[in-house]
Parts: structure tokens; sequence; C-alpha cells
DNA sequence: CGAATATCTATACAGTGTTCAGATTATTGA
DNA sequence: TCAATAATCTGAACACTGTATAGATATTCG
């Protein structure tokens, strides 16, 4: 079906899709989503410009695959983060769920250009929103939270929303230089505050 | 020195900047701050291309001053919305902080346009975000609720940083199709609990 | 091997941001 | 009042963009 690894035949590429993925992406990070040209993203492979429509209907739908990836990408960061953390019981809960927001903000500071692709309405995200990685690792860590008794099961209703709406809010903001860079801690406190956290 | 009102002169337009600056809005709202070409906007003046090199040093600088007028007008907006409620005392308090979020919401709601493109890196906001008219609002906003005993002083503390972040938040994340639009109240909800609101 | 297919190139076209020389109008000052 | 000056806008040009089409090249399979 398909052969994944990249040969170096000079004319057919290999696997030239996630080629063009890995290239947009490099140059998203470098001068942002509006600034993505189609024509760079070919030359940066190594191919003409019209290659690119064997695989993807036209830009915009290369940039959903883009958008895509980095959306899965950052909760896999987030994922990483959590499973370094060692301690355990209610303890273990809230340092996973802190970990997780923390990671997420993080990666909005450092990568601010591929957080306004997934996030700026650059990309269809034609997963339903309880799909995504993200939205179940929120689920899980609010159910960590209720498990260990740090946060009632009245409390942790809804909490997916409110925590995610906080910390992208935060990311969001601080990115377009429109909060101060030190107002994190402070979402994770009001945060904490709106789930009657102990 | 600046001849405000627009005349019929053909060739000199006589305010033509902000008569750009309207054109660019109505185009940015129906096809997004991407897709948006200064010259359509010249067209819609009916005006040549090179004519709004006058008034902005390029194009990236058309839209910063978009941007501007959209972030005033979006406070405006919350400020009329303020002004509309009648109650007194601590419900007055209240319901004007709700209303303040509300109008941010229901804006952001109908012209997601706009709202990416004052919030999804397309313009410099370079005022600090302390002299922003938002951001006095909402202080004044939290001030009132303190003032009718709603809230303490200690959970006031760093509010504005926490409610723009859960109301930005879930605006952005609702636009973007990765969170239900019944949302907002929940997040109406958790933003008073973040502050202790009785 | 040869035919069929997948993959990529070349060329072309309309549209983009931007520059610059010059045309047009407005304003100023003697 | 009327030339000189300044402000404002146009026209043409350049390099670049997304995209469609036709054809060249490589791979695969009978």
């Amino acid at each position: 079906m398909a052969q994944k690894a990249a040969l170096k035949s000079s004319y057919h590429h290999g696997d030239l899709e996630s080629a063009l993925v890995e290239a947009a992406i490099s140059l998203v990070r470098k001068y942002g989503p509006d600034h993505l040209s189609l024509r760079a993203v070919s030359a940066e492979v190594g191919v003409s410009p019209s290659a690119s429509y064997h695989y993807f209907q036209d830009k915009d739908s290369l940039v959903s695959a883009v958008g895509e990836v980095l959306f899965e990408q950052l909760a896999e960061m987030q994922e990483q983060a959590i499973s370094k953390i060692t301690s355990t019981g209610a303890r273990g809960a809230r340092d996973r769920f802190e970990a997780m927001g923390s990671a997420y903000f993080k990666w909005a500071l450092v990568e601010p250009n591929l957080y306004r692709l997934i996030f700026g309405g650059f990309c269809d995200h034609h997963q339903s929103h309880s799909e995504s990685k993200a939205w179940k690792l929120l689920e899980q860590g609010l159910d960590n939270l209720v498990r260990e008794g740090l946060i009632t099961k009245s409390a942790r209703q809804g909490g997916e929303v409110m925590v995610w709406s906080a910390v992208h809010g935060a990311s969001s903001l601080i990115i377009e230089g429109l909060m101060p860079k030190n107002s994190f801690p402070l979402v994770i406190k009001g945060v904490q505050r709106s789930l009657g956290m102990k």
C-alpha cells in the first residue's frame, strides 16, 4: 500500500505527503501561518509547486493537515509532561493536573506561530471536540482529581470547559502581548479555586 | 489641518485613510483576516492600489490599524451593554459584570472573523495591556464587585487575568469549533467560583 | 518485456504586495 | 491673482502567489 520510508529516488519522492507537512510546519514556525506559501513548501522539499496537488486539494487542505498533526503533537507533549510526574495519590493527581496545564502553556509560548495555526482559524478541526486527545486528557485529569478527593463530583461538572478556556485564553492573550507573561500562575490559582480544589 | 468630512472630489478622496480601514473591516468580516487583499480594499473604495501607501507603510500596517479600531469597538460594545443595566447596588454590580462578559462573548460569536483579526496575531497591539479600554472596564467591574461586597479584596487580586483568560478562551475555542457553543454559562459559573462570588 | 498507472514537471494564467515615476489637484506665499 | 510648492492619487512594472492543465518520467504488474 504505502511505502513509508523515504528513499532517494530522484523523481519519486517516496513519502512526499508527510514531507510537505513537515516542511510546512518548519516554515510556519519561522514566518507564521499567514505568510505561508505553497511554493516555498514545495521548494523546501525540492519538488515542483504542482506536486502537492496530488496529496492536497489546495493550500488550505495542507494547512488543515498541518493543524491536525500539531494538535496531536501538543497533546503528546502534555502526555509526556504528565508521565514525568512521579508523585502518587492525591499529590500525584494534583501535580499531574498542573503539569498538563503548564505543558500546554509552555508549548504555546515556545511555538506561538504553530499555536496560532491551530487556534487561529486557519484549519478545520473536523473531528469533534470530545474526540480530541487534548479533551480526553483533560477528562482523565479531572477524573483523577475527583477520585483522589481533591474536588467534588459537582465541582467537576463542566470542568473541562472552564479549565481549557482559562488555560487557552491566557496562552493566547499572552502570546499576542495583551497580558503580562507572568500571569500564568494566577490562572492556575484561579482554575483551582473555580474547581474548589483543596 | 485635516478635513474630516468626505467630499465628492473625484481625485482627492477627502478621508481616504479611514475609508480604507472601513473597507478592510467589511472585507475581513466576509472573508476572514487571511484572504484580505490590499487591492480588493482599494477597489472597494474606488482608488488605485498604490494610494494606500500614502497612509500605511504596508498591508500589515493597515491590518494593525484595523485591529486597533476593532479592539476599541469591542470595548465600546461592552460599555454599551453595561450601560443598559438598570439594577443597582450589589445586584447591579453583578449584572453589569455579567453583561460585560456576555457582550464580549456575543460579539465574538457574531463576528468571528473580526475577532480572529484582533486576537489571531495579525496585528501588533503596540499599546500596553493595562492601557486598553477592555482592561480598564474589567478593572472597574471587579472594583464594583468588591465595593458591593460580592467578592473579597484578596479574591479580587489578579481577577482581571483570570476573567479575561476564561472569557477569551471560551470565545476562541467555541469559534474554532473546539468547544460546544452552549459552554459559555459554564464559564460564567466557573469565573464566579474562582472569584469566590456570592 | 510492454502496457497501465502513479507520480512529478513545465507552462500558463489571474491575482497579490510593493515600488516608482509622473499626473492631477490643493495650498501657499508674494 | 498667479506662479511655485506640496499633497494626493494613478499607471505601469516587478517578483511573487495559488492553481489548472497537459505532458514527461518512473514504477508496477500482466
